[in-house]
RNA sequence: GCGGAUGUGGCGAAAUUGGUAGACGCACUAGACUUAGGAUCUAGCGCCGCGAGGCAUGGGGGUUCGAGUCCCUCCAUCCGCACCA
């Protein structure tokens, strides 16, 4: 019988695919378009395993079946190929990274192409490739040579600003900016010297170089944006990370904070993202305000969001670096707040951390006077306060705020309460509840009142006015990394000056080994001649030396996928606006305030420039969930023999069960108890396999070491149950080993972890698709639940799906495995069938409930085979609706079935709802003879009349209080509307 | 501490969004056909009960003719942020 062969017909229609390019994406204005990504992979060593290709499946029938439905699918697939990793093994081996990673690209893309993807592979990026980071250059130049105009709220030339200065100076210039840019006129910019207006132009750009507190990896070497820092240590490799004030690029994200947030509404991803996003943009709406030193000029400025509260503020808290703290401390005070500033500097931010409960500060000796009573408050100095927060300095009301109540507790300073009602004798009150009780200004005022009032009176006097903070920090954007994009910018005076365009790509210069140099500058510093000669000039000047972070390339990708060989633009104009944006974005959370918000952050960019034309980049974006592996364990005993060393005892490993249940562990050791039926078991068998090796020696003490298994290699279990030779053979150490069984089975214990070599539960698809096909793969990933969702691999279930498939196949096959397929018309229960399964199936793909969809097609094909259908009509439309999700076995089916060219050409099914419900009865019915009921149920339901009367009865005079409904309709048990 | 999510058989999970809970698949049990079965087919499979029937969607309470679904409350697990004024 010729059964369904996979390998063969995968075989033959990835061929087929190939050659005729089937999945060419070209603009054609004459189709609506469709443009699926999936986030493009870092091509690691260890190559792909099963959980890797998750969403690109998803992502894979969405396109597929948006093919079939009619649109132009641009569906690629790139390399995200600088990065840490490959950099670290070239510091190991000496090998260039640009090999590791050409040869992890190939690996990648032979299993991809395994998986049999609609990629067009012909707009395959990778972001090392000198001609891709060209354009990666080019937009940082772009961000270079922009400064943002609050008054026309977005990014413009460089050039404009320039202008204004020599017009009128910057005092009208609304800009995001350095705060300590100062004010000039334009006879003045017109004084300056080349240095000076650089330097102040740097304050400006969206991208600059400054004197900036940064995250510094000392093990790493480099410098790290916030995203890549969790919990104090790098992201990548988990080495701690300081704070460091060091001269470094940044990118003026901030600029766009407002439009981040408020672009979240517009687009349709996860709620839980989007409102990560909104907590790393950290809107927060307030006051800000002046506050005077008493005794001196020196105004402190302080940022509240309860300014309503001002009443309760009885003293001023600045942080540590705060710029005024040396200014304003008095002689007596000055060496105790030395010490603690000093103190402060020296913690680092993990300490800082771990020490959130202990409070701490020093009294500077000065005083503040209060803005609205004129009330003395004295200035203390706490860590509390962030500097890189707000202004680096607030207000304290120790009764609103339940860090300054605890601060004022620990060194005695008063605390006024606020709010009327409030008990204030153990604990801050930090609701907006009731009337302010302060006798002045704002008295007898609720929350709003008060923060309206308040507002007003500092506007007022000038001491202040209405401000909103956001908690996003611009981004660090350069690492001394040896392994990324070079920063296409070269020193002249020590001032940064941009390469020519006409003079990109700053190609990455070939060095001798990829560390640091011995003066300490990034690995670029080792290059012989890596400096730059602008056109026109004769002399040559350094290029920086920091390449650009791994979330530079990430950025901005998708639009070069639309047009990926152009020589002349990041993208065409004509690909662009045609492409427009990404429908369908499938993607891992954790990208969430990384590559997710930088990625906003650009395309915002480039769309104020007039680059591109949608302000969001990815309309829809979907979560898929991590693939966990799933591991196993087998648990050895170890145990002393008196006088004989360890080592020269086979091991013995005790099956799972009898683990359980062993008596007790102390100590590490196992304690024995003869009474006990597993300990029994593994006692006598401990001492006839010691019996064997030392007859003399038959009895052992002390048994450790069960309770933590051993993690033993996946691929040597099924189903549990360990392949006693397999293990065997797996390492020399084990030819000898031992095993207590149970039922004659060694079971071994199993976890979800994830999926890594070092646990030996990796599962590689390559693996799978040789034994079941790329189809059954694609299938069984789907099925495995909701995309979202975090879940382990478990191949075991596979079979179910792989049995579904081979029984599609027989469907169209006779029991010799001929072809054959009946043209007779189907019959009312095989249409009810195939269209029902056509709209359960189509709408599980809009709504991307893919898991479900295969159970539509599993229960179709089942009842089809119990009807022995071979009907033409219906089986076209089963392989039309199966082949998003296994199109190899669908393309060859198709061809079986007469057609030429392909699936991709033909048309998805359409169903019938007449055929669905075929017809239903309405039976009036009257109640009390008042009430007229209406039944109405499907024909093909059994249904008691008398039952449903009497059901329909006691319901409806409960409900409506004996009111005479005008309508009813119910089905049989249920009431589906009424109408009174 | 703040914010978000999740909780259904032995397991992965469904449930038309308030209407027969557990579809579909795995595992398991029994039977059939087989030289054999890690093949195939048939039947069974939430729990208690011989049965009729009763109890079941993390626990408790509520709304409703009717609750996995809505409300209150508690518990557990996971994720994100974390002295953000």
């Amino acid at each position: 019988m010729a059964e369904y062969n996979f390998s063969e017909i995968e075989k033959k229609w990835q061929e087929y695919w190939k050659v005729n390019k089937t999945f060419k994406a070209e603009v054609d204005t004459s189709k609506p378009k469709f443009y699926a990504l999936d986030m493009f992979p870092y091509p690691s060593g260890a190559g792909l395993h099963v959980g890797h290709p998750l969403g690109y499946i998803a992502s894979d029938i969405v396109s597929r079946y948006k093919r079939i439905k009619g649109f132009n699918v641009l569906h690629p697939m790139g390399f995200d190929a600088f990065g840490l990793p490959a950099e670290q093994y070239a510091i190991q081996t000496g090998q260039h990274p640009a090999i590791t990673t050409e040869t992890n690209i190939n690996r990648y893309k032979e299993q991809l192409k395994n998986i049999g993807f609609s990629f067009d592979w012909d707009k395959e990026v990778r972001t090392c490739d000198p001609a891709y980071y060209k354009w990666s250059q080019w937009i940082f130049l772009q961000l270079f040579g922009s400064w943002y105009n609050k008054d026309s709220d977005k990014a413009e030339s460089i050039d404009s600003l320039i202008a204004i200065f020599e017009k009128e100076g910057n005092a009208n210039v609304h800009a995001v900016c350095d705060d300590d840019t100062p004010a000039f006129t334009a006879a003045e910019w017109k004084a300056f010297t080349e240095k000076e207006r650089q330097t102040i132009l740097l304050n400006y750009r969206l991208t600059y170089l400054s004197e900036t507190t940064v995250n510094w990896c000392p093990a790493l070497g480099t410098v790290l944006s916030n995203d890549e820092v969790k919990e104090g240590f790098s992201e990548r490799g988990g080495h701690p990370v300081e704070r460091k004030l060091m001269p470094q690029w940044s990118m003026r994200i901030t600029a766009y904070a407002e439009k981040l947030l408020q672009g979240l509404n517009k687009i349709d991803w996860p709620e839980p993202l989007k409102e990560m996003q909104r907590n790393w943009i950290g809107k927060s709406i307030g006051a800000e305000m002046d506050v005077q030193v008493e005794g001196s000029d020196k105004l402190i400025k302080i940022f509240t969001t309860r300014i309503d509260t001002v009443y309760g503020l009885t003293f001023m808290v600045l942080a540590p670096e705060h710029e005024l703290v040396s200014e304003i401390t008095t002689a007596d005070q000055k060496a105790e707040v030395e010490k603690y500033v000093a103190e402060a500097k020296n913690k680092s931010e993990r300490d800082r951390m771990t020490n959130v409960k202990t409070v701490s500060g020093a009294f500077t000796g000065a005083y503040a006077v209060h803005p609205f009573s004129g009330e003395k408050l004295p200035i203390w100095i706490a860590d509390y306060v962030l500097a890189g927060y707000g202004t680096g300095a607030i207000m304290a009301v120790p009764g609103g705020d339940q860090r300054d109540y605890d601060f004022a507790k620990h060194f005695g300073l008063q605390i006024l309460p606020v709010f009327e009602n409030t008990d204030i004798s153990e604990e801050a009150n930090p609701t907006k509840e009731g009337k302010i009780i302060n006798e002045g200004l704002l008295y007898g005022l609720t929350h709003e009142e008060g923060v309206k009032k308040a507002i007003e009176f500092l506007e007022e006097k000038g001491i202040g006015t209405g401000k909103t903070n956001y908690r996003l920090r611009d981004a660090i954007f350069a690492r001394q990394r040896y392994w990324g994009e070079p920063v296409p910018i070269y020193f002249k005076d020590g001032l940064p000056y941009p390469v020519a365009i006409e003079d990109l790509p700053v190609v990455l210069p070939e060095i001798d080994k990829y560390l640091p140099t011995e003066d300490g500058d990034p690995p670029l510093g080792r290059a012989t001649d890596f400096t730059y000669t602008p056109k026109g000039e004769t002399e040559s000047y350094p290029l920086e030396l920091s390449t650009m972070p791994g979330w530079a390339g990430s950025s901005w990708y998708w639009y070069r996928y639309m047009d990926a060989h152009n020589e002349e633009a990041f993208v065409s104009d004509e690909a662009q606006s045609y492409w427009k944006d990404v429908d369908l974005y499938i993607g891992g959370s954790e990208h969430a305030t990384g590559h997710l918000l930088y990625s906003r952050f650009w395309n915002k960019f480039l769309h104020d420039l007039g680059l591109v034309g949608e302000n969001e980049p990815f309309k829809k974006l979907v979560n898929q969930g991590m693939i966990q592996g799933r591991s196993n364990f087998v648990y050895r005993l170890r145990y002393e023999v008196h006088g004989v060393a360890t080592i020269d005892l086979p091991q013995i490993f005790i099956s799972k069960g009898l683990v359980d249940k062993i008596t007790k562990i102390e100590n590490g050791k196992v304690r024995m108890d003869l009474h006990n039926e597993a300990d029994q078991i593994i006692v006598s068998k401990t001492q006839e396999i010691v019996g064997k090796v030392f007859p003399d020696k038959g009895y052992t003490s002390g048994y450790e070491g069960l309770k933590n298994g051993i993690h033993v290699d996946v691929s040597h279990v099924d189903n549990d149950v360990l392949d006693i030779e397999a293990f065997k053979n797996w390492r020399p150490d084990l030819k000898e080993a031992e095993f207590i069984l149970e039922d004659g089975k060694y079971i071994c214990g199993y976890e979800v972890e994830k999926m890594s070599k070092s646990k030996y539960n990796v599962v590689n698809p390559d693996d799978i698709i040789e034994k079941y096909g790329a189809d059954t793969l694609r299938m069984y990933e789907m099925f495995l639940g909701p995309l979202e969702q975090f879940k382990p691999w478990n191949t075991h279930g596979i079979d179910g799906v792989f049995k579904f498939l081979r029984k599609a196949w027989r469907l169209f096959h006779d029991a010799d495995g001929n072809f054959v397929v009946s043209d007779a018309a189907p019959s009312p229960d095989e249409q009810k069938i195939i269209h029902k399964t056509i709209k359960k199936v189509q709408e599980d793909i809009e709504g991307l409930a893919l898991n479900t969809s295969v159970s539509a097609m599993m229960i179709a094909v089942n009842e089809l085979t119990a009807l022995k259908c071979n009907k033409r009509e219906v089986l076209e439309k089963l392989v039309l609706i199966l082949s998003p999700f296994a199109p190899h076995i669908s393309e060859e089916l198709w061809e079986k079935l007469g057609h030429q060219g392909g699936v991709s050409v033909s048309n998805y099914p359409t169903y019938d709802e007449s055929f669905l419900v075929e017809a239903s009865h309405e039976y009036p019915v009257s109640i009390n003879g008042k009430v007229r009921v209406k039944l109405s149920f499907p024909v093909d339901q059994d249904v008691k009349e008398i039952e449903t009367e009497v059901l329909a009865h006691e319901i409806v005079q409960k409900w409506t209080n004996g009111k005479p409904p005008k309508k009813v309709i119910i089905v049989p048990k249920r009431i589906i509307n009424v109408v009174v």
